[in-house]
DNA sequence: AACTGGTATTGACGGATCGTCGTTTTTTGA
DNA sequence: TCAAAAAACGACGATCCGTCAATACCAGTT
């Protein structure tokens, strides 16, 4: 039995240890340039051994995955514990997606690639099951938050519309925006500052929605100070640049 | 000089074939499916033939690209005459958006992967600019149209909003919809029919900048009755499936 | 300590694909 | 008709994925 969760703790450290080679792989050299033999040869071990954990590189890839969705994920939880209205906790995670994607420019675009069709039959279910928890359980985090905002008062949704829909709207206003702003010259096409174009977007969604209090009655600069400041005052640094 | 130009001809002729066969051959394999020597295979040429018309794979998928878009722009142009409000024409937009969608289901995954940064750097510039001048022609209608609502006096924009922050919207929560779409079990996740929470959403986004007449004012469903009717007759049998 | 059965690890190998380049064929111009 | 230039060809080297037979390691037994 010791012997047993000996080994398996072994195991278990070296997947770790596979999957953090691999995203240090694909910051460094991107996708391209993220191969088994790469992570075989990094970690010294053989590629025989790292396809023991993986079923192929796909799979790894989900691992990878899953590791920076549970980042976002701890993001998302500190922004949704801001002390202000749901709204003002819904902005909160808004910036939490900045800062995401601001901290793990590379993870958006493997998370592009990981929706093609070819990529999902490879990788394993078990571990696409890993990653949908983790993404189930970011998602529930806006859910909650928009719940609170009904438990408060401070929005009441008509017959057709769903909690789920004010999470899907923002979130599609962010993953569109960014899948834009990394695939076009967006200066050249004609959208000036596509970053604060889409904060203001999902502020007029959320207005549109009557959630209270309206951006026309909140100061939404020192809003994104107060949540810089108490929320992110660690990450706040990786914002200014931009 | 016309020996000349008819050898020009004939080179521009097979440009076209090898695109033709490459966007075949994506839709019936995949991304995967498509190989350099099945291209040359398929329309008997050698692939240093192939080699001499594209630098890459890469090279040869941003032409297949600038196919489909120009594919989208052509039912984006028809979308923008529909006879109505230029509410009513965006709206129509939205559904040329849909068709396009359901036409072509594997141009949007293509299209995410172009967005890589590895993609591009591989593409020729030359290329990539024939790209980029479909995408500035098709956002250009929807400006357009845009302006016509401004110009009539349906939309009137307050300082702080560009002309570009409507499209810019309506683009990203389309795009961002449909990449969650294809690449989440959506209904697993809590969204029971995100295809018309988009639509909806796009609603709100349009109210939240007071484009008149507002969809509270508007009968959605016979205003979608008429595009399809007038504008896409023949599409329209693409989309009801769904 | 030696042995044995089973398990984990290894890296050489087959298969697929990309992109090149020397050779062959075709075209051009005189 | 012919020679030079241009185009087409496809065999080849290189890379990478995933497999599998051979090897190394390990636990328990004699």
């Amino acid at each position: 039995m010791v012997q047993l969760t000996r080994k398996q703790r072994e195991i278990q450290e070296r997947e770790q240890l596979f999957v953090a080679t691999g995203r240090r792989l694909l910051l460094e050299r991107g996708y391209a340039g993220l191969t088994m033999d790469r992570i075989a040869e990094a970690t010294e071990y053989s590629k025989g051994t790292v396809y023991q954990h993986f079923a192929n590189k796909e799979d790894l890839l989900v691992a990878v995955l899953v590791g920076t969705c549970s980042t976002r994920r701890s993001l998302f939880e500190r922004a949704a514990a801001f002390r202000g209205t749901p709204r003002d906790r819904m902005a909160a995670i808004g910036i939490a997606v900045e800062i995401f994607r601001a901290q793990h420019p590379d993870a958006d675009a493997v998370e592009h690639l990981s929706r093609e069709q070819s990529f999902r039959e490879k990788a394993t279910p078990e571990t696409l099951l890993r990653l949908q928890a983790s993404e189930q359980a970011t998602l529930e985090i806006c859910f909650g938050i928009t719940r609170d905002g009904i438990a408060i008062g401070d929005l009441e949704l008509a017959e057709e519309a769903r909690i789920s829909d004010i999470t899907l709207g923002l979130w599609s206003l962010y993953q569109g925006t960014f899948a834009i702003l990394d695939g076009m010259p967006t200066d050249e096409l004609g959208f000036p500052d596509p970053l604060e174009t889409m904060r203001q977007n999902a502020q007029r969604l959320l207005d549109a929605f009557d959630w209270k209090p309206l951006s026309t009655d909140t100061d939404l600069d020192a809003q994104r100070e107060r949540i810089l400041g108490e929320v992110f005052p660690e990450e706040r640094e990786a914002l200014e640049p931009s």
